[in-house]
DNA sequence: TTATATGATAACATATTTGTTATCATTAGT
DNA sequence: ACTAATGATAACAAATATGTTATCATATAA
C-alpha cells in the first residue's frame, strides 16, 4: 500500500498547502530555474552577476538555493541583466 | 521652450531611472491597476479582501496607494483570491 | 601540491514590510 | 442629523531580507 505522497500530491493537498502558497512555490521554482539557466548561459558567475545587478553575491546565493524569498526590488535587479522581468497573469493562463 | 519632462521622458532617462527600477515601476502600476480593478469588479471591499487573502486591511490600503513595495508572499496572498498570479517573462515580451 | 575561482554560509547591523489596534474623513443610506 | 461602511493613516512591535565582511569546501588549473 502506498503511504508516501508524491511531490505533486503533496502540493495539491489544500489541507497542507494553500493556493497562494502553491502559486508562490511554483513561482520560486520557475524563478530559480530561469535565473540559474540564464546566468550560466551567459557564462556569469554569481560574483559577476552581483556586479551587474547591484545585488551582493551572498544574496544571490541565498536566492538560488531558496534560502530566502526575494524582495520585489531584488527580483528586478537580478532579473534585469538576465533579460527577464515579471508580469501579472490570470491564474489559468498556464503555459 | 519646453522645460518640463513628460512622465514618459522621465521614465526613459537612464540617468535618473535604472532599467531595473523602470521595470519595477511598470510592474507596480500594472499590479495596482489589475488589483483594484479585479477587487472592485468582484464587489469586494478592502476589508473583505483582507478576510479572503489573510492580508490585513491596512496592508492592502498601503499597497493600493503605493505606499510600500509588497513582499512576494503578500503578493500571492492578495492576488490569489482575485484570480491572478505572477510569472517571469523575457523583457521584450511586451504585450 | 599550490594557487585560484566558485558557490554556500555565518554573523551582525540595517532597512523595509507587515501585523495589530485604533482612529479619521468621507460617502451612502436611513 | 445620525449611522454604517469604506479607504487612508498613525504608531509601534515583530518578522524577514539584504548589506557587509569573512570564511569554507570543492573543483580546476598550473
Amino acid at each position: 500500500m502506498k503511504q508516501v505522497k508524491t511531490f505533486s500530491e503533496y502540493m495539491n493537498d489544500e489541507e497542507r498547502v494553500s493556493p497562494a502558497e502553491r502559486e508562490k512555490i511554483k513561482f520560486e521554482i520557475e524563478l530559480i530555474g530561469k535565473m540559474v539557466e540564464a546566468r550560466e548561459q551567459k557564462g556569469l558567475s554569481q560574483r559577476e552577476l552581483a556586479e551587474l545587478s547591484g545585488v551582493k553575491q551572498p544574496a544571490i546565493a541565498r536566492l538560488e538555493s531558496m534560502k530566502t524569498t526575494p524582495q520585489i526590488d531584488t527580483l528586478f535587479k537580478v532579473l534585469n541583466p538576465l533579460g527577464y522581468t515579471i508580469s501579472i497573469v490570470p491564474i489559468n493562463a498556464k503555459k
